[in-house]
DNA sequence: GAGTGGTCTAGACCACAGG
DNA sequence: CTGTGGTCTAGACCACTCG
């Protein structure tokens, strides 16, 4: 086994034992030291607790320790096809609203953005057949005043990209279940018996990286089911 | 802009415009002499291509073009990091039972296979800090009697791995969400009111492509989120 | 054997956060 | 200013695929 793939083992194994979320990973140059092995060879460590969404790096500060409750991370490889992403093509999208709004400092916190950050909110309501089945809240960052002007509705994504030239690169998703609150009843048309999955999704530019996009969905669970394909 | 991110922003569009699925990428090295860069830097730039799903490496042969622009536009493909492997190591397993059984009438018909097929299942129970999160039913499918009986707790898959040289490969995996049963309940510690998260999962051998197993696992949604990573 | 990707080392400089 | 992560170069050796 390579040696970055047994440190990142190791590490893995410290974070979940002596670290709290927030604390700092000790410097690369420590690490290596302490390994006996090269930087570069820490980095590509540290790069796969990164990507298991254990870790954070901060250029000029470190790597801090971001663990979920419990991140269920999954360690294989496979592709994920998203309803959401597909939704343009079956189902029936409303416009519920869409306006210039102040970054709400509980997001701005978690997605480590300045607070005051003025963004495009665009909610939307998903149909099946008349039946609504998902609440989605778009929260984009960076566009011109009247971006969304034009759109109305279909695949936001599209949208963006031959509109706006603005291609999206989906990031970290993270799905759970709760109970609707009486707002989500009314408005997913259920009864407080029904659960539903809310899924919040990073869309990052794929040019530049730069994250574009935070969107919320909130699915009824009677109805709604993700899917996770394996990749060709 | 780094380098890497410029070169692989071209490679994309070059992949996009004038190469099939299928074809193989320039080597590292003639890609590191057009671009006048170091090897490493075009390695850099390929893992973003890999990152997004565009291409997959294989060793000792080189970089294979796996999505075309017309996939691309259909389904957004992201990748699902996955760590069972991780659970293992933070969370206690509990091994609830381990028998043989006739694989139960309706799951033989939603996975196509013959009624009365003798499969091992085995029913584990997660647990973190004492509380449990999440019960999980594998069953696995043409293993030696014994096959099991050294398993006692940590990763399956690694295990299989170890112990019988079984290498699994994750397929199509279903996220849903439901309110438990009253045995839920009671296995899970949690009160009627507190939604269950379901995941069905498809795993195959990775030399053969036979469906090796079928897992269902059921968590808490007040402890327990998914995550999904992008990734190949 | 020749060519490919995979890993590791070594050293350099840059960009950014903090005191 | 110091220390951190981010990037790039250069060279080496390995593991693997193919002819």
């Amino acid at each position: 086994m390579a040696v970055y793939r047994k440190i990142a083992s190791q590490l893995r194994d410290e974070i979940m034992t002596q670290y709290s979320t927030g604390d700092l990973l000790p410097p690369e140059s420590r690490l290596a030291d302490r390994f006996s092995v090269n930087r570069h060879t820490v980095r590509r460590a540290i790069d796969e607790l990164v990507q298991d969404g254990l870790v954070r790096r901060y250029q000029g500060l470190g790597c801090k320790i971001v663990q979920t409750p419990i991140d269920y991370a999954l360690h294989d490889r496979a592709a994920f096809s998203h309803n959401l992403n597909q939704i343009g093509l079956g189902l029936e999208t409303e416009i519920v609203r869409c306006e210039q709004v102040v970054l709400p400092a509980a997001l701005a916190g978690q997605l480590d953005l300045a607070l005051g950050v003025r963004v495009h909110e665009l909610r939307t309501r998903r149909l099946v057949e008349g039946d609504p089945v998902c609440l989605i809240r778009h929260y984009l960052f960076g566009l011109p005043d009247a971006a969304l002007d034009a759109f109305s509705g279909g695949s936001l994504h599209q949208f963006l990209r031959d509109e706006w030239s603005i291609s999206l690169r989906r990031g970290t998703t993270r799905l759970r279940a709760r109970m609707p609150t009486l707002d989500e009843c009314t408005q997913l048309s259920i009864s407080r018996g029904i659960p539903v999955m809310e899924v919040h999704t990073h869309n990052y530019c794929r040019d530049t990286g730069v994250l574009r996009e935070y969107s919320i969905a909130r699915s009824r669970s009677d109805l709604f089911e993700y899917s996770v394909e394996p990749k060709p």
